[in-house]
DNA sequence: ATTGCCTAAATGTCAGACCAATTAGCAGGG
DNA sequence: CCCTGCTAATTGGTCTGACATTTAGGCAAT
């Protein structure tokens, strides 16, 4: 049985003012119309508007300015992603919790990329692996190519699950390293040691080996953990001198 | 600097109702006092009163039903997990994804926990493996014992993100399992073995042996992919059939 | 007992008014 | 000429009152 649905007047307002925000009617920091004239041109009363405005605030995607306007803040709708970044993003999450949990997430990943790489997967994941290498060598910090590795190599496994979850995770490590100025890549003998690392990877999904991709990815992230651990303390012992 | 931050009005009563409900002065179901009535108990106008309705409808608290009232649907704030189940829950996701999710988080929780269990973690962990025994040797399906034992074991892990993700996934996990009616479990030769699985878990977490049970619970995890795809070939061949 | 209609009350929507904040323009003093 | 401060217009924020639509319950006719 189909059950007739109401429909709220605001809602189709909502709908269309996503719209013309999404498809770029109108963008990020561009001054929406005025409500009153919202109201007239879709013939409803300013009321309708208004709620479609507050709902629009409340997805994060206008800013209401009394005396000056609807500022438009973002152009896309949050997706069940932005939530995902949330979780992993809150800040009573430690990045420990953050890298342990990336450790079970990924190499489960690099095992069913192992099982079921095919040779254009490889051959995009090689690629990423030396552009990864060629900003390693200019001294840069690469977190972008490192981001990018490890996306791909999650989405080698053909499950969109792993996708996002590793996409997410990647993302906001990549955020936490920033603002911690990336230390842990920046460290003597930091960057050969994890190009070898991520070679090794490679060099395992390649044989179609998942245990020894297993064991790889397990060796590198523990490797990174370890720096984490230390870059950690090195904190807080200058935390505690500071005193 | 502090800045000013100019509240609404309708957000403070979306803060009021909202305590209403999760402080249990409405149950879910009854009739929320009328539009009107807030309006004046606030000493607001009814149009704060609607927009703070539209939000609450929004955030899934609340259904408005014209010429009835205002009902109650749930008595709390969705929570960053509700969002996680939406990921998890999507219908494009199979059950083989999420297996193959579950399979690289509890690998690895329970290498974690077989590093930080304590005495006092193992004797709740022992007990539900009772419960589960118990309800086993009962003929039942034991859904929930077999959720309530993986949710345990995850909390051993201490890290936060383990225990939400795991307990968001075996609760999906839980749902699925019940919508197809739970044929895996109920195999002939299913219940002791997959209960035997979990006593080798246990087991190699009292021995504080992380790599006995890691190999312990792949294969357990394993097994219940097997049989999942044995389920799926057999419902796609029930499908062909009743063409 | 069922059907149909009436009424009361609630939400949904509308129109208009006023308030508060912002902006732009203009007048006046330096 | 430039800066200051006032004024008016514009915009979102809130309030009020009205009417439309939906629901529930009472009541009479069938």
């Amino acid at each position: 049985m189909d059950l007739i649905k109401r429909v709220r007047i605001y809602e189709m307002v909502v709908e269309k003012i996503k719209a013309l925000i999404t498809e770029g009617h109108y963008q990020v920091g561009d001054l929406l119309p005025t409500e009153r004239e919202f109201a007239q041109r879709y013939g409803v009363s300013r009321s309708a508007v208004r709620e479609a405005m507050i709902v629009l605030h409340r997805l994060g995607m206008v800013d209401n300015i009394p005396g000056k306007g609807t500022v438009v803040v973002t152009d896309s709708e949050p997706s069940v992603n932005d939530y995902l970044l949330e979780l992993l993003n809150a800040e009573e999450q430690s990045i420990i919790n953050l890298l342990e949990l990336r450790k079970g997430i990924e190499i489960e990943a690099v095992s069913l990329a192992a099982k079921r790489c095919t040779k254009k997967d490889l051959a995009v994941l090689q690629e990423k692996l030396e552009l990864l290498e060629k900003a390693v060598e200019k001294g840069e910090v690469a977190a972008k190519e490192d981001h990018d590795f490890h996306v791909t190599l999650s989405s080698i496994t053909k499950n969109d699950l792993y996708i996002t979850v590793m996409t997410a995770i990647s993302s906001v490590m990549q955020n936490t390293l920033e603002k911690t100025r990336a230390e842990t890549l920046n460290k003597p003998g930091g960057p050969p040691r994890v190009l070898s690392e991520h070679k090794a990877i490679v060099h395992a999904i390649k044989n179609n080996d998942d245990e020894k991709a297993r064991k790889a990815m397990r060796l590198h992230l523990d490797n990174v953990l370890h720096k984490t651990y230390q870059e950690l303390d090195h904190k807080n012992i200058k935390q505690v001198k500071s005193r």
